[in-house]
DNA sequence: CGTACAATTGACTTTTACGTAAATTCGTGG
DNA sequence: CCACGAATTTACGTAAAAGTCAATTGTACG
């Protein structure tokens, strides 16, 4: 078994995860990964492998790059004013009702596909189920 | 009560599903939809708004509109080939694994985004409960 | 019948999220 | 020490999904 790793080298996570290079550079340019560096090369912490995962699974549910930084934002340490947390459980209550809505949406996207597939199978018998 | 329409103009369910004319016809030059005309003028029919509603939610749930177009495809008819409707339920079958997995990525990050709340709440706490 | 407004077409622009290529720089083994 | 491979930087390119603007064209209506 393998212990947890200190440092990835940005190949290690690009084929760990299938994304490139330029992906990851990208992702740090625009502020969501901060890979430390050892002269100009970039190791990533177990906690970068984790954000990339985040923001691979925001990337998944449709979110763009700003939204998904929002959203990672909201992983760190709640803020200190109390105004702000308002704020801040307000959003988190509008990102809920969004996945929520998609959520319905995946739901009646299976059930149509459900649908697909029995019109298939009747289809199938038609032309005779034996093949 | 309103009685189900015959048609509706451009503008109608551009309101109603708050999306630019550019983007129905944009779905139109796509062929997913095809709007019938009266002239120039497109008339859109109980059909075409059914679809769109298909659209969006393909759109809500990040799917391009190439992965649309083929969504769509499947809810028309079943194909005459037995080979082709075969074909056509491991399409099913692929589309369904990724809603799948879109659905659990949903509920990891509804059940991060309520840790979010938690940590509010208590910071809350600590601040005092007066406000 | 004219005009004002709604709709259309076509062309160009923009934004997002990277891809790709060129030139450069580490650092490690032989 | 030096070559070679891996990583970096810089810069330009591109595909998708519309936005925007201009020039027309119907067409409804007072």
């Amino acid at each position: 078994m393998s212990a947890i790793r200190e440092y990835y080298s940005i190949t290690e996570l690009t084929r760990e995860f299938g994304v490139s290079t330029r992906t990851l550079r990208f992702y740090e340019d625009e502020g969501l990964i901060h890979p430390v560096r050892r002269g100009r090369t970039r190791l990533f912490r177990p906690s970068d492998r984790h954000l990339l995962k985040q923001i691979l699974r925001g990337k998944r549910l449709g979110f763009s790059i700003s939204e998904i930084q929002e959203i990672i934002q909201m992983y760190k340490a709640p803020p200190g004013e109390v105004g702000q947390i308002h704020l801040m459980m307000k959003r988190v209550e509008e990102k809920r009702a969004e996945l929520r809505q998609k959520r319905r949406d995946i739901e009646e996207t299976l059930a149509e596909l459900d649908q697909v597939e029995e019109g298939c199978i009747e289809r199938l018998a038609e032309l005779g189920v034996n093949t």
